[in-house]
Order: C-alpha cells, then structure tokens, then sequence
DNA sequence: AATGAATGAGCGTTCATTCAT
DNA sequence: GATGAATGAACGCTCATTCAT
C-alpha cells in the first residue's frame, strides 16, 4: 500500500509523509512540554520543518490537537471491539479488553501521555471527543458485563453505570501510574492482577 | 511561619488574610481555565487586590501553585489519617476512607478540579507534592489492607503494591467523573457501592 | 488647568500625556507608512514606550485609529460650525466654512494626510465616521446654500443634493493637491479664489 | 514589448492572455480589499492559476500596480484627448472631457476604485505615474480654459493653476461619491450638473 | 504594605517569494 | 511555461514581572 502510493504519486506520498512527521512531533513536544507550553517553533524543529509549514497541513495550533484524537486515538480505541470479539465468554472479553488497552498505549507512550492529560482537563475542544471515546469504550464493557451477567459468571446486583466507570477509571489509572514510574516494567503485565481485582475483590469470600 | 506572625500582629493578621484571599482566588481562576491560562490579573482581580500585591505573598505565578499544594491540598489529606482513626476494623477504616476523599472533594470542588487536573500532567514543579501525597494515601492504604488480611476479612494473595494504587485510581476516578458529570449527584453516595465493588468485586462467587 | 492637573493628579496627567502621545505618534506614523502599512513597533518607538504600552491606551491597532477619528477629527469638524456661525449672510458663512477647514487642515498637516487617505479607502472601522462627519459638513453647507438663495445671492435652480458634495469634493481636493505638493505654499490663500470659483464659476457673463 | 510577442507567437499570445487575466484578477481584489490587504494567493486564485505563476508576468506584488497604472489607467486617461478633440467649442470640449471621464469610470467600477485609492495615498510607487497622469488631464483642461478665453466664454480673470485642479477635483470627487453611494444612479447624468456649476457658479448674477 | 503603569520577550500566525519538479 | 509546497521574516498582541510612587 505505501509502496503502491509512492508508485502513484510522489506528491501525495510526501504529503503524507510531511503531515504524520508534524503530528508525531506534535504529540512529542506535547507529551514533554504539555500542550500550552508547547510552541509551534518546538514542533516545527522536532518535525525539521519551517513553522510555516505546519499551517500548510493544520489551520492552527489547536487544529493539531483535534487531528490527533480524531485520527490516531480515535483509531486505537476503535480497535478494541476487536479485540473483545476475539474472545467468547465474558471474563475473556473484559481480559482481552484490558489486555489490548495496556498493550496500545504502553505501544505509543506519547499519545498515551498526551491522551492522559488532556483527559483531565477542561478543553472545550477535545470535549467532544474524549466524551464520545469514553462512551464508545463504556459501552463495550456494558455489553461485556450483560452477557457475563448472562452465563452467570457474574454478578447480579451490580450498578452498571457505576461499574462500567470504575473499571475504565482503574485501568487508566494504571496507566497512569506507569506513565509516572521511575522503574520500568511491563504494562501488559498488569492485565491479569486487574482483571483479578475486578472479578474477585479484595475481600475474603470465606469470610 | 504564617501563623506566628498572626499571633504577632494585626498587620500581619491582615496579611495572612490576604494570603488566603489570594489562593482561594488563584485556585478558582486555575478551575475555571487552567493554570497555564491563568493570568496574574485574573487572580488579582478575582481576589480583590492589584496585580503587583501577588508579588508580596507569592514569589512568583508558579510559587502560588506549589503552595495550593503545599497548605492547602496537604491538609486535606491529611485529614484522612484522622477518619482512618475512628474505625476499629478494616473494612470500616477503608469506608472512612473513601468516604473522607469524596466528601472533601465534593466539599471544595475548585480544588478538585485543579488537583484532577495538575495529577494528570508533568508538571516537575508539583511532582514532589504529588508523589507525596500519593505515598502518603497508599500507605494508608496499605496499613489497612495489612489490617484486612490480619483481620481474615481480606485476601491474603494480593499484589498490595497494584492494590492501594488500584483504590486510590478508582477513587480519583470517581472524583473524575463526577466532576465532568452534567448532572449533579451527590458524591459521597458513591462510598458504599465502591466498597462493594473493592470487596467483592464483580465476580460471582457461586459461579 | 493643566497646571492644576499636574498639582492634583500626577498619574491622571501622565496618563493623559502618554494617551495623546501614542496618538500623535500614531497619526505621525499613519502619515508616513499609511495605516496598514505601520507597525506598533514603529508607533511605539515613536513614541517613546514600549509596544506594550500602547495596549494599555488602546485595545487594538485598529483602535488607535477608530480613536483618532472619534476625538481628533471629529473635535476639528465640530470647530466649522463655529466658524459658520460667525458670518452674518451665506457668502461669508461659506467662506469662513472653507477658511476655517484650511485653516485647520493646514494647521494638522499630518491629520490632514490620514483623513485624505483613509476617506478614499473602504475600511468599515471608520466608515461610520467618515459618512457621519460628512454629513455633518454638507448639512452645514446645505443650510449655507437654502440661506443664500432666501438672501438673493444664490441661484435658486441648484441641485443641492450635488452643490454641497461638489464644495465638499473642491475644498478636500484643495488640501489633497496641498498636501502632494512640492512647493510650499499657504493653504488658507486658496480660500477666496475657491469661493469666487464656486460663486462666479469661470464662465463670462458676459458671453 | 507584450503587442509584439501576441504578434509573433501563439504562446506569447497565451502569455498575453494570461498577462491580462492576471491584471483583471489583481484590480478585481485590489477594489474588493485595497492594495495591502490583497494576497497574491487571492490574486492567483481569481486569475485561476498557481501563485507561483504570477512571478512569470510581474517581477513581484508592486509591480503588479505599476503594470495597471503604466498601461490599463494610463490607457483610459489617453482617451480623453479623443473626446476633446470631437468638439469644436471650449465649453463643449469640457463637456467631452467630464463625460468621458464619469463614462470610463463608470464602465469599470474596480479601476475606479482602485484609481480613487491609491490617488490619496503615498505610494512612491505610483506616485510618478499619478503626477503624470494628473498632469496630463490638468494640460487638457489648461488648453481648454485659455481656448475658452480666446472664444470669450470664459473669464479672462481666472488662476488657471488653479482652476485645473479644481475641475479634475470635482470631477474626481464625483466618481468617489457615486463609489461609496449606497443608491445606483448613472454617473454621467452628473456630466452636465457638473458642467453648469464649473461655468456658471452658484451664485446669482443678478444679485 | 500596596499599587498599577510600564516593560519586552515570546507567542501564533500570515504571506511574498523561491525553486524543485 | 506552470506549479504549489516550502520558507522564515515580520507582524499584532499577551502577560509575568518590576518598580517608582
């Protein structure tokens, strides 16, 4: 595909290129500096393009920060209805989802850093976005919860809308944490230990 | 230091009121638009005072920060140790807990959402404070899920390193949502079914 | 009164010194470069303030201009009247309209060159000004011309509509070939064989 | 130069075309947004063809003016000698002159507009071209005026320097009032008004 | 202590011009 | 000839900080 398109048209190739070189300095000296602090001259030097430049791809500052969730995160997220799919009982699709959760973000640290900050702040123009991948992925888990409800592995008396949150709340958390570790360990590898605390608790059933 | 001088002093009385005159107008504007968005002239004039009278509290824009942190946000966790105290078993001391951290946050929601916010970007200049009071509430949770496991009532195969991280996150999260809720609901009827879920977790233990 | 204000209010005095400096500075730039073609630095510069500064008078560059209209243009037209009302018959009230518009034109070479300018360009930020002062002058002249024909002195077939554009459009043509002149010459010395072209036109009664 | 490539060659009859779309283009966005205020991506646009293309046909922005006044305004100007000449009388030859004038003006409004600007403004620029042109209108007139003495229709009492200045002044006066006019009305209608009022004056010669 | 006018570095953005294709 | 992507100087404007009063 690439190859195809450098047949058919320099231009557009580089153009392309061009474009993903500026979002991923974009997302660099956003993930270092935060977006605010950020500068279109630290961008358009990380990217080794003129400042200039980047208006020929992004109407403005803020314009590059839209591009970034609604091609790149957008797009990660979306993949998790893959993943879940992948699986056929409840408990699989919830690890399978955490599983993919971890391993995409711990896959580009950047966006993760990036997606995890402006989660957390009021910025009327990602709002929309994050909204509607929140919903997208709390959605998913709804469903998971349903049909585990279903084929009796879990819980009857839970409040969904409740759960849904937390659990996405948790897994983001240890995201979050990993971002802000000084040791380095495996992300991934948190699947499983949380995957436990959602199912079993913490409390002694034979309590 | 503050202190002294109040009992010193009318002046310094008076300055000490103007001190916190100041914070609680910085932590307001920092709510409304961020802290990078802040102008001094806001807080200035959100507190009552000319632009240059920041500089004789507050050595600089940055330093306003740090002492949210430092007075303001400290003392809040701190309170937590105390409500910890008042229950004589595990499962209760962590209820105290969760429901300490909601209604404080729920109490001050400026606060909240300053704090939600710095927590989620690099910001070297609260890192510590940070780091700090995120030591501080794990060890607490620590001690209580010792307190569990000794008690029987908990689990004795966890991770308590994921574990207090875990609580903590699902907590800040909750705060998180709530925060960005557009419907008003009372935080800290969310203590209960977090317990449950901490406790039990969403598994079916007949299953 | 200046000298009281200086005893009463330093500040107030200063403000008003650096207000009408950055405006004298600004018509001198204007003047020069054209409106568009100046720069804040450059009216800084002239006068003698830092860029800054001259938002702390004005809220734009725009502004600056909007404002040089507002009083200084405006305050000049308003002086015609007076001139007007000094005259006893229609001949002499045109001319002392004419000697007095001159007059202060040449008095304000610099005012003289950004009104000539900005008259004959469509910008909507002083539009309104410009039809509004305009206006005020014809309807000036109009009366002059109804009193002239009640006088006997004036022919009764005029087309006022067109007469008081025409002497409008003769005296601002006047200054303009003034002001692009290479000779020096005195401006008001154009009054009395304008009144007599609009008078006597140049055809020969006697033909 | 550009006459004899459209004779020599259907390229540069091309060249030519595109020569003069690009001249019609720039006048059309000059009139719409002044001088400065026109991009030569605007231009481009409007011309349909790439804004790199431009710099075949002009050495840069300014020369873009300089062409229209060297050849389009200089070009209309140059009529008036035609009009002047069908007439055999003084005061017929002026009525020629005027109505050529408002009827080439009015023919092309964006012309007008941009001649009406850039007439009251210091561009070094087109100053030269704009002396030149004044002149030769002025030289018009004088010839006309002293014709008109010999025939004995005009006054012999009159300050010829002053009175060129005038009749163009008026007239161009006219043509800016008929721009920025919100009512349409036919500009030369104004012709004969116009003429009366430079020949006979408002004043009563019965008085 | 308190003020707020003044500063000027630094930002986001535009656009005339160039040049490889 | 024709293109339009790329450039980077230059602009208007903001705002943390200082300091004379």
């Amino acid at each position: 595909m690439k190859f195809t398109e450098v047949v058919i048209s320099t231009k557009a190739n580089n153009t392309g290129e061009k474009y993903h070189r500026i979002l991923e300095a974009a997302v660099s000296v956003f993930a270092k500096k935060g977006f605010h602090q950020s500068t279109i001259s630290q961008i358009a030097g990380e990217a080794g393009v003129a400042d200039g430049t980047i208006y020929l791809y992004f109407k403005n500052k803020d314009d590059i920060l839209v591009q970034f969730f609604t091609y790149k995160t957008k797009q990660v997220f979306a993949g998790f209805r893959e993943a879940v799919k992948k699986a056929d009982n409840a408990r699989d699709k919830l690890r399978n989802l955490v599983h993919r959760h971890l391993e995409e973000f711990q896959k580009d640290r950047k966006m993760a850093i990036v997606y995890d900050a402006l989660t957390h702040q009021n910025m009327e123009l990602v709002e929309v976005n994050i909204r509607g991948m929140s919903k997208m992925y709390t959605d998913i888990v709804s469903d998971i919860i349903e049909r585990g409800q279903e084929e009796g592995v879990m819980r009857r008396d839970l409040y969904i809308g409740l759960v849904k949150r937390f659990i996405l709340g948790a897994v983001e958390s240890a995201i979050s944490n990993w971002l802000r570790s000084k040791r380095e360990y495996d992300l991934t590898s948190m699947t499983d230990p949380l995957i436990d605390l959602f199912i079993r608790g913490i409390g002694n059933p034979d309590a």
